[in-house]
DNA sequence: CTTTGATCATAC
DNA sequence: GTATGATCAAAG
């Protein structure tokens, strides 16, 4: 089926009604409202999930290299839950560039302005998507602590990927920040700086936020709030 | 069970 | 191919 998207919200309260409103519902409801119809499960469409709510939030830059609501500074993330509320998955930021593009400084970086605004929309619930159902929507900024954990852990990767150093380029680094593969497979390989200034084929990398963090932001917040 | 690395769909 | 949206599945 196709999906009718509703227009982009006009002001963070628009946004904040909207969200508030999916709040309970199961997503089965949320994608008949615009007219789409649940997967049976995620196995060939991992990013359903998200790509729905972006469409029924009336999200604009799907797939672009910008925020979901340029117009607000917001970036959207689904976040799965566990039935004890923790997360099930790490969340990915945005790609890393190997070619010697990617910003040194914490507050220059890509990842600071996608992690500025942040509207975490959780996701409860195993079994079928249309069973599954949202949670409150929570809108974060990270505090000086976070921020410090970021930073710390941003530099010490970009740092890594300036000097070349692919060969202990894994996702153990990072507190609560990692790099990790991103790439259509295994197999697929982008063209990267290495140590001696020379072009060398690599994995694309990706920054995900590990879950303990994620859990730490949620956790905290909404035992904090209400 | 948790984490790392691999994988799937789609837009451009 | 690059970026978005993530979850899957092998490894620890």
């Amino acid at each position: 089926g196709r999906g009718v998207k509703p227009p982009a919200p006009s002001s963070l309260a628009d946004l904040q009604a909207r969200v508030r409103a999916l709040s309970g519902r199961s997503l089965g409801e949320v994608a008949a409202s615009i007219g789409l119809r649940a997967p049976k499960d995620l196995h060939r469409q991992k990013g359903w999930i998200g790509v729905l709510m972006e469409d029924v939030l009336g999200a604009t830059a799907t797939s672009r290299a910008a925020p979901d609501f340029p117009h607000l500074g917001v970036e959207m993330k689904t976040i799965p839950l566990r039935p004890d509320g923790r997360p099930k998955e790490s969340t990915y930021v945005c790609t890393a560039p190997l070619d010697g593009s990617l910003a040194t400084s914490w507050p220059e970086s890509w990842v600071c302005r996608k992690l500025s605004r942040v509207l975490w929309i959780p996701i409860l619930g195993d079994g079928p998507p249309s069973e599954r159902r949202v949670g409150r929507g929570l809108f974060w900024s990270p505090d000086h602590e976070e921020t410090s954990l970021l930073q710390q852990d941003y530099e010490e990767l970009a740092g890594m990927i300036a000097l070349g150093e692919y060969w202990d380029l894994t996702a153990r680094h990072g507190k609560v920040l990692q790099l990790r593969p991103k790439g259509a497979d295994g197999a697929a390989r982008v063209w990267g700086l290495g140590e001696e200034g020379q072009w060398v084929q690599e994995r694309p990398r990706g920054f995900y936020l590990r879950a303990s963090f994620t859990e730490r932001i949620l956790g905290k917040r909404l035992r904090a709030g209400r």
